[in-house]
DNA sequence: GTGGATGCAAAGAATTTGCAACCAA
DNA sequence: TTGGTTGCAAATTCTTTGCATCCAC
């Protein structure tokens, strides 16, 4: 499982720390990039143990995730399983998830249109709309 | 928070503790009373001091509650703010949620037609499709 | 009567925190 | 140099489990 950032993931991710007013340290720089190479959301066990063993401690790798939330960098998804996962959160590239719920296997879907469901929270005057939406079913190998 | 139970929700929790296979217990008919009168996902928290103080154990409540959604009573959802919550599950009423992201009150969207979306997901080859659709945004009493 | 359900307490897992040592700026 | 960050270990919180007792059927 470990693995080593790509050179464009290791750019990204000073790029967007010092954006953030964060100091660039080893940790949340392999972390970041990790996310950044990687597509969908991870949990803080599989983002830990990517980085090789010893790299840095688990705390750690909660305390940066914990920040990289708080700037916004990354999400919280969960999928009904009990496993919390960190997701990058790219604002270019609105996407939502579906999950396999045999094997929890997470593939993207670019395509979203609920602007006017959106837009019908918006009309009960709410305000800094966002929404999460996630699809569940048996994906084609899990079938029997 | 104490409340008791409608008498309508005491019919109808007993009648689906029984369509369900499981024995009727106070604490079983109790909790499922409470979420069938109040709508909403609660947390477990909310749920156990909703029957009033020493009604029942903290863990009776978990252990009812996961078996509630092993037999697809009761569904969890996460709204991104570290709490796990219970909502009794519906199939008749499907809806979702518009979470204030300050008060953290929740309201209901009745409609929903993203049935073009899901029959995307079906293309690629999955089954049992479903999906979990919730918005956040600040509502009007928490603006400024 | 009997198997399943509960209360209580203890265990377990996930996450957070205190503090000294360390590192980025 | 200095304030922020990390590692380590302990603490905290949330949830589950073992077991004796109790209750629904």
């Amino acid at each position: 499982m470990k693995t080593n950032p790509s050179p464009k993931a290791k750019d990204k991710s000073l790029e967007l720390l010092r954006g953030k007013g964060l100091n660039v340290t080893h940790p949340r720089r392999k972390i970041l990039a990790y996310l950044l190479d990687h597509h969908g959301p991870f949990s803080v066990e599989e983002i830990h143990q990517s980085m090789g063993e010893g790299f840095c401690d688990l705390a750690t790798v909660y305390r940066c995730l914990g920040q990289f939330e708080k700037k916004g960098l990354v999400e919280r998804r969960y999928f009904g399983d009990d496993i919390l996962r960190y997701e990058y959160l790219d604002h270019a590239h609105h996407h939502h998830h579906i999950i396999c719920t045999q094997c929890k296997a997470v593939t993207q879907l670019d395509d979203c249109d609920i602007a006017k469901l959106e837009s019908m929270v918006k009309d009960r005057g709410y305000r800094d709309v966002s929404h999460t939406l996630e699809f569940f079913g048996v994906c084609a190998k899990c079938q029997p």
